[in-house]
DNA sequence: GTCAAATGTTTGGTATGTCAAACTATTTCC
DNA sequence: GGAAATAGTTTGACATACCAAACATTTGAC
């Protein structure tokens, strides 16, 4: 009777999940390091507010600095990352492919659940996907 | 580039919409007024809380109150909660009849995304369940 | 090596959404 | 009709997440 408060019970949150995200595609090119202020370029907030953000998934272990400050994903950063892009796009894939979602939306609907999904729902989609595949010869 | 700020944008946030959707359902059998208390019982949140969101609600026209402090949706109360709700159903249904979905887990995630959704991709998932009802003789 | 620009942090502010607890108002019981 | 229970509101607290702006540090240009 409260599957609501589930919610808030979510293991990232969107904002959360977008800054380790930001820490993965900027540092792609860097080993995986990436600047502050990068991020809140990427992210189109402030500095501040990414320092801060910052602070509280580096006491949760999702990301860890250098003595230069550089930022990086813990493995276990890395992991939530890769999972809720990888929700994302099997979620949008089904979006455009299956249900003829326009690009636009389907981008925006995706983004907005990537981190709610759970991995037994990712999974049985993904399967579904599979199972539906343009035949090929 | 900043598709990720939607989710911020979005109509209502996940404890508004769940406080619509209360007010509705305690609403049902008193034609659409319910009280704080029971609200705030069926949320599982104090009166205070309900109190204060309440005044949030309707300053935005989603509730109306009587002389008696009585609480019921407005018409763009309505069809909000109404909107959430199909959405919500029609999610669930889909993970759990098409991707074979585990009840519990349906009901999770279909709660968690019920608000996000947009009317595109409901419109779109309606459409496919329709297409994919069971054969009937 | 100095000075300016860029970078990172901190502070004080806002908004949402929760709590506990104090307070006020209403209803119910006898 | 008075006392107790119930209902509703308000206050002060906390957590998240943003901003602007002040501040500190580091980097880079010369």
């Amino acid at each position: 009777m409260e599957t609501w408060k589930e919610f808030e019970a979510n293991e990232l949150t969107h904002s959360a999940a977008h800054h380790l995200i930001a820490i993965h595609e900027l540092g792609a090119e860097y080993g995986g390091w990436a600047r502050v202020s990068d991020i809140a370029k990427d992210l189109g907030i402030t500095r501040g507010s990414v320092s801060i953000n910052l602070r509280a998934l580096k006491k949760r272990g999702y990301v860890v600095t250098d003595e230069h400050r550089m930022v990086k994903l813990s493995a276990k950063g890395l992991e939530v990352a890769n999972s809720v892009k990888s929700k994302k796009a099997g979620f949008k894939t089904f979006l455009i492919d299956v249900l003829g979602v326009s690009e636009a939306q389907a981008e925006i609907d995706s983004c907005k659940i990537e981190h709610l999904i759970s991995e037994e729902t990712s999974e049985r989609l993904a399967q579904f996907m599979d199972e539906h595949k343009p035949a090929h010869h």
